[in-house]
DNA sequence: TTCACATTTCTAAACGTTTAAGTTTGTTTG
DNA sequence: CAAACAAACTTAAACGTTTAGAAATGTGAA
């Protein structure tokens, strides 16, 4: 391994302190022009890079963000093939970026606890998208660092958040299939119980056909995982049940599950059955139909949590933020307009 | 923020010394039976957690694996809307987490250059995918710690690799097509000139012409960006050249982006044209057709990756590995064989 | 009991920074 | 010209570990 160039040998070299080369590296004011330049030569010729384990340890910054993802139930591997989390780590990263802080991608499934992590490596700050038990959220208020929750659904308002607003996009959604003559809806989800985004979609659908008095019927409502299999899985079923013409498809991944289900079954879209689904993800693009869907802004939910969290960080103002972004529903080609 | 609990603070509940914790903590020998069970009590009373800084600082490891991931050119956003470099992180994660390493993604295009984050953060190891210019990869060579290069093609085989062998696979995957009766064979590939994946499978796709003595027209290569847009682009000229019976997509990103392109245009895949990929994405499973494809275990790729980095971190053999992993064609709907 | 030696524990330096407090130097003012 | 003050710079402690090497303790043989 090299030797590594520190500050002393650069003090040596322009013939100054340790001290004064610090206040340099860190632009601080008091130190003569002519001083600056001097070091600044001399960080040049030798090349001298900062250890950011000496920083940290001494001033408690590691620049260090944990964004925290969440993982298969099989293998607890991070979530990072459901196209969603990538596009938005994707934007989470590219704005952190810019400000010079980099992020350590992890779930909460660590043999140590995440909170030991965010303690171990002096993390500036944690993004979280996602829900997760209660604890985990008490652990994380111990930990007393900025934090910023995405779609965590978290009882306890204590950390700033961003999300949209899930039920409101679910039931324009479901509006948006009844006005177009729609009356047995189905709804493919996740867990309902768990009170997270396909709790809160599901009650969007709900909402919307209490609102045009349509029964709410159990065996249309289709419980399970929100990934691509399930959607395959699930779309046996739904071939079976005649009187359905429209599926909601609580996130676009199920809806291209879905779709795919259906059509291998010999079932046309739009012509059979509609569906419709949520996220607008981007990969989508990919299908031969356009998804009829609920668009969110996916990069700018990363952008928003990026900014909040380095926003916190930097000002001592505790002014806690909830923000949510607007949804709108976009018209492509899964669902039939259907004249009664 | 809360106050620290420090290895003083075991030192002093175990009624020990600091060094005695160290010794327990890092698992070494010569601490009797006895001491270390004092000591686990204390650590576990206190809720001891090291700091990675301080540990960092004196032993100069970090357990943090730097991986380098393509930008866009456009904004220099990290690639991880392109489904290949999403499972490959998604794999590598999974696979260093076992062995409690974290990751730091990243791009080169950091203000300070690559290098100088690798030496600010103390990184005990390097996963590189993709390729970029002699000076990066000489810049590592600098740095001096254990780097393994995916799909790199460097020229300098000083590096640990993994890949596969991309103009074996482009071979086969035109061999299929001409043993199926096509002769105008189409390519879309990213920049040709480069000296990577992309020229290597053009590389491939001509072995194959070449041996069944079919001239390389010029017109038929069609070269652009390796995402989707670029396939959806390229559909409307491809759509003018009626010679062309199939087209060969060097990733399966690109083939996606071409045949809905296709299909917008009113062309059918595989009737009008074939259409072949390469890499077996996990998201073409979306597709409603089958893609055939030439497929690489991206997962595999991920996993060697993290173990040479790790193994080459452990072990003091410098034993340089260069892995080459298998392709195979997949068959689905995409290529109609042709009945001259 | 004493000595030699092995085992266990401790002391203290080192890692590379930041920063409060102190010192030096320079400038202004009465 | 000295006093007062501001500006620029330095000293030294602190951050929380690891790890040689020293010290203490324990064990067994003569």
């Amino acid at each position: 391994m090299n030797k590594r160039v520190t500050i002393k040998d650069v003090a040596r070299e322009a013939g100054v302190s340790i001290a004064t080369i610090s206040y340099v590296v860190n632009k601080k004011e008091g130190v003569r022009e002519e001083t600056a330049e001097k070091v600044s030569a001399a960080i040049k010729k030798l090349n001298y890079i900062p250890d950011l384990s000496a920083r940290s340890l001494v001033s408690n910054r590691s620049n260090l963000i944990g964004v925290v993802i969440p993982q298969t139930e099989e293998d607890k591997e991070l979530m990072l093939k459901n196209p969603f989390y990538s596009e938005f780590l994707s934007a989470v990263e590219y704005n952190l970026r810019k400000n010079n802080f980099q992020l350590i991608i992890s779930g909460t499934n660590i043999d140590k606890g995440y909170l030991d992590m965010v303690v171990e490596r002096n993390m500036d700050g944690i993004i979280v998208v996602g829900m997760y038990p209660d604890e985990f959220f008490e652990d994380l208020k111990k930990a007393n660092i900025p934090t910023v929750l995405v779609d965590s659904y978290c009882k306890d308002h204590y950390f700033h958040s961003v999300q949209i607003n899930d039920r409101y996009g679910a039931y324009i959604a479901t509006k948006y299939l009844i006005e177009n003559g729609h009356e047995n809806i189905g709804i493919v989800t996740g867990k309902i119980k768990t009170g997270g985004v396909a709790s809160e979609r599901y009650l969007g659908y709900k909402d919307a056909l209490k609102e045009f008095d349509i029964p709410i019927i159990e065996k249309n409502v289709f419980e399970g995982n929100v990934d691509f299999e399930f959607g395959i899985q699930v779309a046996k079923q739904i071939s079976k049940n005649k009187e359905l013409t429209v599926v909601f498809a609580i996130a676009d991944i199920l809806a291209l599950g879905l779709i795919k289900g259906l059509k291998s079954v010999g079932i046309n879209i739009p012509e059979d059955i509609s569906v419709i689904g949520f996220d607008d993800i981007y990969i989508s693009k990919i299908f031969d139909l356009g998804l009829t869907t609920v668009k969110q802004d996916i990069y700018k939910k990363g952008q928003k949590a990026a900014e909040i969290v380095m926003k916190s960080i930097f000002e001592k103002s505790k002014t806690k933020q909830e923000i949510v972004l607007p949804v709108e529903i976009v018209i492509r080609e899964t669902v039939k307009k259907r004249i009664k």
